[in-house]
DNA sequence: CACAACTTGTAGACCGATCTACAAGAGGAG
DNA sequence: CTCCTCTTGTAGATCGGTCTACAAGTTGTG
């Protein structure tokens, strides 16, 4: 009952072949640009190959060939930093005959790899990956078969190529800029959840470990202040609203992530409080931070950037190259309105009475 | 020099027929739970896929049976409703044999076909599409081999299936919401580009016809104002300063999504007036609408629910359905603070004001 | 005990491309 | 005129699965 998946109007390269009077092979050799073609040929295989509608079959092409695919897997889509790298993708491989498919990962641990297993099954030419989760070795493995470019994983393997932009000296504007306010009550929001045992090498673990040395050499190892919530904007919230609960709350939020930052302004707002009582510094600069209803300070790493420099590299390794690059971008901080001194006696009476409550 | 793409570590069928003493047929037939299998076989043909790690090729899968793919080509990736298609879809598969896999378009007119064309070159299973521009012949060609699903199109062919929301009955709602809050001067901000030829049954026609319905019931047919931007906030944005200059401006804008409200948001901030100068309703609600610094009233559209419910039809017209169905969600309107009642005189004074300088 | 019906596994064609090896013909050199 | 090289096109193996047809064995029935 079911629809023939290969239905009257399916064309293949035996039918253009008959139409314009040549060989199988001949029409290949067509399609791929190979050597050994007279124009004349061209031209009549060019002409069957419009008249009749043909299209390759990419699975059949990729049992032996290339399958002009290149796969991204993405954990995430509610972020818009990661959706400003397909852009970028995008417009790099535009006028390639590359096709770019992405395949989404949930959050969940495991997922990264049926994603990039998922694609490297579907063989595509190429793989782009942003899980940062992945064990390295399982990773070269993959590359040893499929070119890798990995987006975000400071851990340089000569198997495959990585993208990342400086996590450290984004982390150390970030906190430069608070301290110089004045702030010295300084949290950090993590988008690692407690107790999570995770490679280094992570942007979030160098964001975290940045912040901790910011902090010390600030002398104010004391007052350091970790919390680790998961991924998603309403766990940063309900993080960020327990913390402004507290008897001693702090004066700035340095949080992992624009999406959670937004939660902690959210919170800030829910609790009675602006960006004068509480300031509240991101990480990623998605679009939405330069409005004017958020006007979030932030660090911008170029997504559009990574994601078509990513791509670039992808395909010179297609292309052949072998040995492996390493790309670093340099991020830059961006200052809005979240970020204001401190109103030190003011502000911490108040929020010890919201505490008291 | 390039890597081989099939290099030692990679097994085949006829590897794991070995290892296992058997045919080739025979595990074929365990790894698709064929008929035809003891008990006794499928443990040693399992033993022997898991000792070798054996993957089946999707690619050679591809010429005779299915690939257990399922695509989806997206027009967009900013705006958030889109993304959230996605987290539906994934969910409703995700324990099906499926893998979804997502094909960009960029916002030309020609990508659409190309990604919808790209996805059924690569044999995938079923298609999800979301672009509203595509011609309905095209895509039931396309659908008399591929199963097909179209997200947001209100023509109902019976050749592929619909999830739609209900969008008269949406913009209805922001419609009569602002009218019963006594505005007279509504406008009505599209997505459709200046002069464009568009099919009807696209959302952002009827919600267009649907504001001029409604006005014209309401009596305000000579206070209708439409302005087609293209596709994106800044675009929205540029435009809706414009209109806030105009001697006469609007004390409400109906946008015909979330993204461009957010544009004329920002632009009533830029013009140093608030909302309750400037009354906005959006159409979507995109996740940062109900953030306090946002707080957009809209019509909230289920995109996880839509996401979900195409995925499921497709699902269904793979197992076999070939009667089309067409569902219809019913939207809501959310009410935040960007609806406030208008201050006839003062307002329009101090605008006209505005607009004289 | 003969024959039917069912179960279990295999052989081999097939899907639609790519690609190697080679044949036929054209042009050039000596 | 012969031999060599270069160009142009073809035949046919090959990729890794699926699936049909069938053989062999097992069980059931009258």
């Amino acid at each position: 009952m079911a629809a023939s998946r290969t239905p009257a109007g399916s064309v293949t390269i035996q039918d253009v072949a008959r139409e314009a009077g040549v060989s199988r092979a001949a029409v290949s050799k067509v399609i791929r640009n190979a050597y050994g073609v007279s124009p004349a040929m061209r031209e009549r295989v060019n002409a069957a190959i419009k008249k009749l509608g043909y299209r390759p079959s990419v699975s059949a092409r990729g049992m032996r060939g290339a399958t002009y695919t290149l796969g991204i897997e993405l954990p995430e889509f509610a972020n818009s930093f990661f959706t400003r790298l397909i852009a970028g993708a995008t417009t790099a491989v535009a006028d390639s005959p590359y096709q770019l498919v992405i395949a989404p990962a949930d959050q969940t641990h495991q997922e990264g790899y049926r994603a990039i297993q998922a694609l490297v099954d579907r063989q595509v030419d190429g793989v782009i990956a942003v899980s940062p989760m992945v064990e390295s070795a399982w990773l070269e493995e993959i590359a040893a078969s499929t070119p890798v470019v990995m987006l975000g994983r400071h851990d340089a393997s000569d198997r495959y190529d990585t993208v990342v932009n400086d996590d450290a000296a984004g982390a150390r504007l970030a906190m430069r800029h608070l301290l110089e306010l004045g702030h010295r009550d300084i949290a950090h929001l993590t988008s690692i959840p407690e107790k999570a045992v995770i490679d280094p090498g992570v942007p979030q673990v160098i964001r975290l470990e940045t912040y901790r040395a910011a902090m010390e050499e600030a002398g104010l190892g004391s007052r350091m202040r970790v919390v680790g919530v998961g991924v998603g904007e309403a766990a940063a919230h309900r993080a960020a609203l327990a913390m402004l609960g507290d008897p001693e709350p702090p004066t700035a939020v340095f949080a992992s992530h624009d999406e959670p930052a937004l939660g902690v302004l959210r919170a800030v707002a829910d609790a009675g409080l602006t960006t004068g009582d509480v300031s509240v510094v991101g990480y990623d600069d998605i679009e939405i931070a330069g409005h004017p209803g958020i006007s979030l300070t932030t660090v911008n790493q170029d997504g559009e950037r990574l994601g078509a420099l990513a791509a670039r590299l992808l395909l010179e390794r297609i292309a052949g190259r072998t040995e492996p690059r390493h790309e670093v971008i340099e991020p830059e901080l961006v200052v809005r309105s979240s970020t204001r001194p401190p109103r030190p006696s003011a502000t911490s009476a108040r929020l010890r009475a919201l505490g008291d409550r």
